[in-house]
DNA sequence: CGAAGATGTGAAGTATTCTTCACATCTTCC
DNA sequence: GGAAGATGTGAAGAATACTTCACATCTTCG
């Protein structure tokens, strides 16, 4: 069951919503004030935030911020009662999924909360595809070794590489570099000399800890 | 090549050990004081340290535990004029890999110092194995998913799990289970239910640390 | 007790990943 | 220009990892 947070300090307006939410089957929870909404969100996950605009003590783009840090994979819907482009850009520059103006119509939320759920939907694939192909590429010896080559050497060739590890088939260091690359970890120069991504450097601080780790 | 530091106060003595280490086609760097050998340290890696256990300001024992943190892959041999087993034992609780007390012989000073590179040798190969057999265990999305169950569950059965993921033959549930158990993220209560263990936990620290890094 | 469910083993088959080899193209340097 | 080396592709085979199935044992509960 997908779960919604309800923040707006008007009780009416959250208890209208909660019970057409409810009715529409999802899981859902209100907070009257930002501080209470991060209260929640410090203890369990939501996948869709509506998040109204004005709200007491500061406006709603300040708590966007901090609930996106809270929960990084909800996706936040921010609701205004004066709706200006700048506050609309603004939010969508904050990392406001989507944005709805006061008085909206039912029908209108519901597919706007429908929409920011595939789009969840789909980046959480990606991000597992993009996971699940990092590990794999991490899983081998051989390309780890690669990879703390290029950590070493910055810009490296596929003849050094192949000799570095003592390697006599080339083509076996082309197979690896190749996943290395569709993985997002490494890249290849103009002149063919492969490098770390900005990505690859931090996966291998990653792999880093995860020796110490494993070194006790 | 080797590396050797060596750290003691005396002048002459690190003169001839020097003469001696070099001979022996190990690269060497002496420190007179803790300071000093802690500032090699930042600088460069070496394989074995010889530390006086009697040292201006303090006990070499003081400064072990600096230089262990500083270089933990470094093998530390400590050497000292007073052999007492208090000192020894205490020089190997904190982790020295050797203890010489002088005066020594040469050729019992390197017998040692290949002793504790040869286990150096041993563990670097142990954790190349480790790092190779975790990373192997979290390349499959479904042990990913069991770690993530085992994570928030705390303790899970394995028909919680199997039902959990939606798999409908428990075997291969049991398949993954031994993988993971095998690369030590996970153990088994003696009521057969599973749990991460003190690693595993650790270990999805850095996969939840992976998953931002690829989710920018 | 005995049926139903939980836990697990081992073997056989399937799918994936890795290696090897034959060959193609493109540089570099004399 | 052409020999030697660097870089790369694609296919076939070897090796591993994964799944499935048949079956064994051990709990639990009526």
């Amino acid at each position: 069951m997908k779960t919604i947070l309800v923040v707006d300090d008007d009780a009416e307006i959250r208890g209208h919503l909660l019970d057409l939410l409810q009715g529409e089957g999802y899981g859902c929870e209100s907070a009257g004030s930002v501080k209470e909404a991060l209260a929640f969100c410090r203890q369990r996950d939501f996948d869709v935030i509506l998040l109204d605009h004005l709200m007491p003590g500061g406006t709603g783009i300040d708590a966007l911020a901090e609930l996106r840090r809270a929960l990084p994979k909800a996706k936040i819907i921010m609701i205004t009662a004066f709706a200006t482009v700048e506050n609309a850009i603004e939010a969508i520059r904050k990392g406001a999924a989507d944005y709805l103006s006061k008085p909206f119509k039912v029908p209108e939320l519901l597919t706007t909360i429908r929409k920011v759920l595939e789009e969840a939907k789909f980046e959480d694939g990606i991000r597992c595809l993009a996971i699940d192909q990092t590990l794999s590429a991490l899983a081998s010896p051989i390309r780890r070794n690669i990879l703390k080559l290029l950590h070493q050497g910055e810009q490296v060739r596929l003849m050094e590489i192949t000799r570095a590890l003592g390697i006599d088939d080339h083509t076996k260091v082309v197979f690896h570099l190749r996943i290395l690359k569709e993985a997002g970890v490494i890249e290849q120069h103009e002149d063919k000399s492969y490098l770390l991504t900005r990505e690859g450097l931090r996966v291998m601080d990653c792999l880093k800890t995860l020796e110490q780790i494993l070194s006790e």
